[in-house]
RNA sequence: CGCGGGGUAGAGCAGUCAGGUAGCUCGUCGGGCUCAUAACCCGGAGGUCGUAGGUUCAAAUCCUACCCCCGCAACCA
């Protein structure tokens, strides 16, 4: 029997520049997504790629002094590395400038031509050159771009142009016979009110550009970019002429794609489908998009987030998860390097990492090192029907590209386990030897759901879930492993010998990384202080009598501290590295004629001073004991 | 009448389509455990669900009006 088959695609990627964050999120996406089918043992094949042609990439080679091909090439050789280091595992990656697209695309315009519904028309309209739209005089904004304000400039020129008017009620009518054909519902309702709106005729070819794929038979015009773009779904399975590929894999199950482009996937690309006489795609799925929480992206103030050197510092693990966790996949979510740390500490580290940590802690312990062997009067079925209802969550969430809830579900039942452990205290269990068997029922059930869940997010997680099998003792590759695997219990075998390792999330203890790297520049660069000015800085030493935690403040702690006799009060934002108790009877360094501020309604007369460096904050004190009051310089 | 997103506990969010005990994460307070990565577990405090009106036995959810915030620059997912 033929397995199910299911075919993901990302939009190809406009290599004007290096990908960031962004395109990241859709791709490691629709690898997940092709990754969770694999497991449930679909034939699955996933595709992204580079959209190469147009008048932008040819001048942004012009500016740099190459030929478009080449320009192209060299963005293209920066964009696999960065989806070899977020472990994306395509099938297949189409460019539009090889020879089986360009091919491929002259065929689909010849066929459409040859049905009537590409004619020869000529153009009169107004372009936006860097949107690369053409718009309609009453769609312009003051006599510019509606969606960047720029000049547009009139272009009058023959043309030929595709009948999406004739589709328009049969796009209509399709989109209400399958709900799901585009998602979320949100997005369905923007395009069917898009469509009534009254589709017109667009222009699929222009004369004025070289780069790109000339209209058979009529050389002086180039393919316009959406309908070259587009193609790449099929032309990618060898359309035509139909091959095994595309007997396969066609229709698309999904087509995801950032929200600002399901227009064009929800309108023109069934269109051509239409008439091609194609099935349509299944799903047309626009996600979210991921915003900089508190800043705008911008190249300018050089704060895009470039995926590689999350992966490099933070590992491909925690950018995935963070990626598929934190943001409703519809909807739009914020990026913060903060959001991305609280998510590796609270689920990775201490939730996944440090279960597997004390599990194995416990079996090696109290069994010995080895996979117990579970008995059935012992068994109290907890975690076992727990994980029956995850597998189930898991699917059905996927089923809806519910990413998040995937996740969710996931991690909801390692909180399980975590409470379980600490329920049935297996440690107490170890003391009565009466109570054998439970000890290693409960200490397999630990062992058992872990290696579950290890199945179960390897769709997500490219690296942890192998180190959690490898530790439980089990040889065999997770990557044979099936859905049946992650949701079948009592596979694990007992008697294995586990492989205590070091953790596999480190807590990250960084506070403030951005700060950090904005403090640096500006100020070290500037002008020299002369000494007098320095002077002006009276640094005394002091000791710290009394000490506690401003109430309603994460980072303060109020501290009294003695100086040469005098009593004062100084507010340090030092909460979140130094407990109160530590402090008392600490000789510090403080800036004693500074004026005096009001911090959360407590008056600070004073600052103590502090070393901060990616790792945390460090109090300055004095290498031996000196009286207190003294100077500092 | 430009388009779109949003206003729910101190922070960030889910819940709104299919009305019925307001939920999650973080933080906070208190307790527990000592297997573990200052982790983990239990409990508490904290909310007029933007405002006003309406429909209903019942409204965060449906209807009407209004107020406020964000994006529409780049790169574009």
């Amino acid at each position: 029997m033929a397995r199910p088959r299911y075919y993901v695609t990302t939009p190809i990627y406009y290599p004007s520049a290096d990908l960031h964050i962004g395109h990241a999120y859709t791709t490691v996406a629709a690898d997940a997504i092709t990754r969770f089918r694999r497991l449930q043992g679909y034939d699955a094949y996933f595709v992204t790629g580079t959209d190469e042609h147009s008048q932008k990439v040819e001048r942004s080679a012009a500016e740099q002094g190459m030929g478009p091909q080449q320009f192209v090439d060299g963005i293209v050789a920066k964009i696999v590395p960065l989806w070899r280091a977020l472990h994306i595992a395509y099938d297949d990656f189409i460019r539009t400038t090889e020879p089986r697209h360009v091919h491929a695309v002259g065929e689909i315009f010849k066929r459409i031509q040859a049905n009537g519904d590409i004619y020869l028309g000529e153009y009169a309209g107004w372009y936006c050159t860097p949107c690369e739209t053409f718009w309609l005089e009453r769609q312009l904004d003051a006599g510019k771009c509606p969606d960047c304000k720029r000049q547009v400039e009139l272009v009058r020129e023959e043309s030929y142009f595709f009948k999406l008017s004739k589709y328009q009620q049969r796009l209509l009518d399709h989109i209400a016979a399958h709900p799901d054909f585009i998602q979320p519902a949100s997005r369905r309702n923007e395009m069917v009110s898009f469509i009534k709106q009254g589709l017109e005729d667009i222009c699929v070819s222009r004369t004025k550009l070289n780069w790109g794929i000339p209209v058979p038979g009529d050389p002086k015009h180039v393919i316009y970019v959406w309908f070259d773009a587009l193609a790449n779904y099929i032309t990618v399975l060898g359309w035509p002429p139909g091959g095994d590929l595309f007997q396969r894999y066609w229709p698309a199950d999904v087509h995801l794609m950032g929200k600002e482009i399901v227009r064009f996937h929800a309108v023109i690309w069934p269109i051509i489908l239409m008439a091609l006489g194609l099935p349509l795609p299944k799903r047309v799925y626009g996600h979210g998009w991921l915003n900089l929480a508190g800043e705008k992206m911008s190249k300018s103030r050089g704060n895009v987030i470039d995926p590689i050197k999350l992966v490099e510092q933070y590992g491909v693990d925690a950018v995935r998860h963070f990626l598929l966790r934190e943001v409703p996949f519809g909807a739009d979510g914020d990026y913060s390097e903060e959001a991305l740390i609280r998510r590796i500490n609270v689920d990775l580290a201490n939730d996944l990492g440090n279960l597997v940590h004390r599990t194995l802690a416990v079996l090696e312990r109290f069994a010995g090192g080895r996979i117990p062997e579970p008995s059935a009067a012992a068994d109290d079925g907890q975690l076992s029907r727990q994980l029956a209802a995850t597998a189930d969550q898991v699917a059905a969430a996927m089923d809806n590209l519910a990413l998040q809830d995937a996740t969710g579900a996931i991690f909801r039942l390692v909180g399980a386990a975590n409470k379980y452990i600490d329920r049935e205290a297996p440690w107490d269990l170890a003391k009565d030897p009466g109570r054998r068997e439970r000890l290693h029922t409960v200490l397999y059930n630990l062992a058992e759901t872990l290696r579950a869940v290890a199945v179960m997010l390897s769709p997500f997680l490219p690296e942890a879930p192998a180190r959690i099998w490898q530790q439980l003792g089990l040889t065999a590759d997770i990557a044979e492993a099936t859905w049946r695997d992650a949701a079948t219990w009592g596979l694990l075998e007992p008697g294995l010998a586990i492989q205590r390792g070091s953790p596999l999330f480190p807590r990250i203890e960084i506070e403030a990384p951005k700060a950090v790297a904005q403090t640096a520049l500006p100020e070290a660069a500037g002008a020299l202080l002369d000494i007098e000015a320095f002077r002006q800085v009276d640094l005394r030493t002091a000791v710290v009598v009394e000490a506690e935690r401003v109430q309603g403040a994460d980072k303060l702690l109020r501290l009294q501290v003695t100086l040469a006799g005098e009593e004062r009060q100084i507010v340090a934002g030092i909460a979140e590295h130094y407990r109160p108790e530590d402090l008392i009877g600490k000789s510090v360094v403080v800036v004693a004629n500074l004026k005096p501020a009001k911090i959360r309604g407590l008056e600070s007369r004073g600052m103590l001073l502090a070393a901060s460096d990616a790792t945390g904050l460090a109090v300055l004190t004095p290498d031996r004991p000196v009286v207190s009051g003294s100077e500092v310089k």
